[in-house]
DNA sequence: ATGCCGGGTGGAACCCGA
């Protein structure tokens, strides 16, 4: 069983982009982020034409999350049920099943909030969204659900994670709030299945369009997988594919893949 | 080189992202 997830940066711009990628990759599943638009408008065809079904959480102009499949799923959750009053689309709750674990494994594709400038309403919004976020996921933990969650966390989770920490000492996305709300799954047993599965301490997911950030390989590692112990355990390879990010007029982000023995 | 790019929207001296 093999899961990607990828901000795409706009599916409709990124629509040939993510097609050669499916193509090649052949993962079971894919986690889409920042569609940037509505439901109507979603390629469906082209994802269809590759044998995958589309899940589609969508909004005008910015946000809308995705999962496409190659075996049909039932939607459980399109906002977190902790934070209904939300009006973005941010996230989508699934289940799978494998042969290796009896209970179904809950499945999220979310896209956190950038959260900047900090001192702003915007962060606010980020950390509460973590807050509710965390609430909802415990929740389910404590209830001995097997759990993976991939997306765009927009945190980076230490210095590490980072080609410059100074440049990125006052970012939402590293912010001393930001890395506590993370570290409570980390500290609940959670694994970041990235950090733990692969060595080095380059391994971006994300390299900005300003400043030449790809060319001068000045990245971060916003773009996570966290699982559950008993997921954890059955985890057979983490992959970063970097080359999405140098394709003309790329995404940002490049697709991080989790395949685990099923 | 976070006023620097590259999406969307609407027709911007705009918005957003990270």
């Amino acid at each position: 069983m093999k899961i990607a997830t990828w901000n795409v940066n706009s599916v409709n711009a990124r629509i040939e982009h993510l097609v050669k990628f499916i193509k090649k990759d052949q993962s079971d599943i894919y986690l889409i982020q920042e569609l940037k638009c509505i439901n109507e408008s979603f390629p469906y065809q082209e994802i269809e034409k590759l044998g995958y079904i589309s899940y589609v959480e969508g909004q005008k102009a910015w946000n809308g999350v995705a999962i496409l499949s190659k075996k049909k799923l039932k939607i459980l959750n399109r906002k977190l049920p902790t934070f209904n009053e939300d009006v973005q689309s941010r996230l989508l709750e699934t289940e799978i099943k494998i042969n290796k674990i009896k209970k179904p494994i809950k499945l999220f594709c979310i896209y956190l909030p950038n959260g900047n400038p900090i001192e702003t309403e915007k962060f606010d919004y980020k950390i509460k969204w973590m807050n509710k976020f965390n609430e909802y996921i415990l929740n389910l933990y404590e209830k001995n659900n097997p759990i993976i969650i991939g997306g765009d966390f927009n945190v980076i989770p230490t210095d590490e994670d980072v080609y410059s920490p100074e440049n990125f000492k006052n970012d939402a996305c590293a912010h001393p709030k930001t890395r506590e709300q993370y570290r409570i799954l980390i500290n609940k047993g959670f694994t970041d299945a990235v950090k733990f599965f692969l060595d080095g301490k380059t391994n971006w997911t994300f390299w900005g369009y300003r400043g030449g950030g790809w060319q001068k390989g000045n990245g971060l590692r916003i773009d996570h997988f966290l699982t559950t112990p008993e997921i954890t355990d059955l985890i057979k390879e983490v992959k970063i594919n970097r080359e999405p990010r140098g394709w003309e007029k790329a995404s940002d982000h490049t697709p991080v893949t989790l395949e685990i023995r099923d």
